[in-house]
This record gives C-alpha cells, sequence and structure tokens, in this order.
DNA sequence: CATCCTGTTCATTTTTATTTGAACAAATTA
DNA sequence: TAATTTGTTCAAATAAAAATGAACAGGATG
C-alpha cells in the first residue's frame, strides 16, 4: 500500500503565500462557491482579507498566480457589492484595494441578486398557472389546483424569510 | 434590423408537456440551480410535482427526453433528500414516483450537506490559523489576530443562523 | 436456467463556466 | 502630444460540470 502524497493545496502559490493567507484563501473560496462565485473570486477576497496592506492589481496578479483579465473582474464584482474598496495611497497612482469585513456584504447581496429576483418573478407565474389551469380537463383540475396551493405558500414563507435573514445578517 | 426569433422555452419537450407542466418544471429549475444542482433534478421533480399520477422512469426519460443515466441518477438524488418516493402499483413491476411536497426537504437537504459541514470544519480551520499567527513576526500578528477574530464571530454567527432557519423551513 | 425487464454505474461526449491574454481606452507623465 | 502606465473588455482557450448511452447486475418470468 503505497502511502498517500500530501499535495500542497496549490503549489504554485506555495512560494510567495503564508500559511494564514492560505488558510484565508481557501476558506473563502469555499465560501463564494457555496455562493456560485468562480473561485478566482474567493481567492482574491481571502488574500485581501488576510493581508494588513492593501494590495494593487498587480500584487494579487502576482501573488495568486492568475491573469489580469481575472484580477480585474473579480474585483469588479466584490467591488459591486462592496466587499472590497480602494483606498488611496500618495505616490502611487494605481488602485489599492482593501476588504471590506462586512461578512453580510457578500450575502445580501447573494439575496438581492439570486433569490429576491425569483421570489419577485413567481407571482407572475402563479397568474399564469392559474390561467392554465381553468383550461384542464375537469378530472385533473382538482389535483392541479392543490398543487398551485402549495406553491403560493411557499411563496409567501419565502416571502417572509426572507427579510428576517436580511436582518440577521446585517445585525 | 431583423427581429427575434421566439424560442420556445424548450422545443423538443413541447410536444408532451402541458404548459401547466412546463411553468412546474421551470420554476423548479431555476430553484434546484439556485442550490448548485443539475437542472435534470429540477426538470424530474418539477414534472413529478405537476403529475397527477405516479410516473415511472421511462415516462420521465420519455416525456423529459432525457437520457436513463441522467433520470436514474437524478431520482437518486432526489430519493437521497426524501423530495420523491416510489409508490407501489399493482400488476407493473416498475418504480413508479411520486413528489413529496415538503419543500423543507430540499432546503434541509441543501444545509445539512453544503452549509454544515463548511461551519464544522471552521474549528479546526480557525485553530490551525492560531498556530500560523503566532509564527508571525511581531509586527503582523495585531492585525492578524483581529481578522482572525473576525472569522469566529462570522462563524459564530452561523452556528447561530443554521438551527434558526432549519426550524423555520420546517414550520 | 435462459431470457427478459428494470434500473444503476461509469467512461465518454457534450455543454457550460471560468480563465486567459491581447486589444483597447483612459488617464498620466515626460 | 507622444510615450507610458493602469485597468477593462471580450474572443478564444481551458477547465469543470452535466448528460449520454452502453455495459452491467439483480430480479422476475417463462
Amino acid at each position: 500500500m503505497a502511502n498517500k502524497t500530501v499535495i500542497p493545496s496549490s503549489s504554485k502559490l506555495a512560494i510567495t503565500l503564508s500559511p494564514l493567507e492560505i488558510e484565508a484563501i481557501d476558506l473563502f473560496i469555499s465560501f463564494v462557491r457555496l455562493l456560485g462565485m468562480p473561485k478566482s473570486v474567493g481567492e482574491i477576497y481571502g488574500l485581501l482579507f488576510a493581508s494588513s496592506q492593501p494590495l494593487t492589481l498587480d500584487a494579487l496578479m502576482d501573488r495568486l498566480q492568475m491573469s489580469k483579465g481575472s484580477a480585474s473582474q473579480g474585483l469588479k464584482l466584490l467591488r459591486s457589492f462592496g466587499a472590497v474598496r480602494t483606498i488611496y495611497v500618495a505616490t502611487d497612482r494605481r488602485d489599492h484595494y482593501v476588504a471590506d469585513f462586512e461578512l453580510s456584504n457578500f450575502a445580501s447581496a447573494f439575496i438581492k441578486e439570486e433569490l429576491q429576483p425569483h421570489l419577485d418573478s413567481g407571482s407572475a407565474r402563479l397568474s399564469r398557472m392559474q390561467k392554465h389551469l381553468a383550461k384542464l380537463p375537469k378530472g385533473e383540475q382538482g389535483v392541479a389546483a392543490s398543487r398551485i396551493a402549495k406553491l403560493q405558500h411557499w411563496k409567501e414563507k419565502g416571502d417572509a424569510m426572507l427579510p428576517w435573514i436580511l436582518k440577521f445578517l446585517v445585525a
């Protein structure tokens, strides 16, 4: 039985990243994946989170061994929901990024961009379903009506829960 | 300016699916995608949800124009968290599937399989981080310590919120 | 017990998502 | 204003996820 070779999380990164940074990056990679975002976004946020100084796009590219395009797009996304922001650094005209520590920014961006729209479009869908229901053969209307009612109930529950979760996150 | 061609949601399906079924399938596709599951799972659950009779694997393949492999795996997953179950139908030895209407099955399966593990592994990660922290140059320890404390706080918040959400879903 | 029927598994193919890098635009500097 | 630096965009390349279908296993049926 050959014993398992331990492969460092990311050999190309090991050179320039401290163990603490690697832990942070690793953590945020799984977090953003959970929200359906590309891993590069987690890497960027993770490194910024662990870093005591602001980092430029160059620095991110360099330390994370990532292309300029990915770094730029990742930062754009992170900026878009306030997980990251630029700060002014004298004598250097490049943008310098720091992590914002409100975790709720991630989560509430996700909720507002992913969950909310679905719930909102739900009403229209339910009306359409009601319309289709009417055209169904009598025999099937009963079952169908009860299923639609079930959906309606779920929607109401979702609508009720969302603001509550948001409040929890922000608190 | 050529005007846009309206493409029906799924031309190959339109033949055998009623408008109501299409709405249901469509709804559950977006729902499962939100939870990071393959679309085929949403199609299957959607059709079963809309159907007044139990459906066999054959029927699902046929009406959803999906391969046997996808149907089988999708059903396996849906069964695994109780979103779907088989019922006995005399004179036919095939499995007959019906949707279970507890929406909470989906969500709590997701929480237990995706969220919970991350939170659980979080403790170990935090210990590792503490260990790395000690080896850091004095000058950086202060910042790093406060970041780790922040993570700890988030973890506690997450741990506290999860059971509450589960309760809300089941209620 | 040989055949058929049903459903599962998994290697391959197809589709979708992510990353890359080169072209570009805008702003800065010499 | 020409050259340089910085960051964005997007078409193409690559990687990852999902779907397919053929091989298989187990049970029923004749």
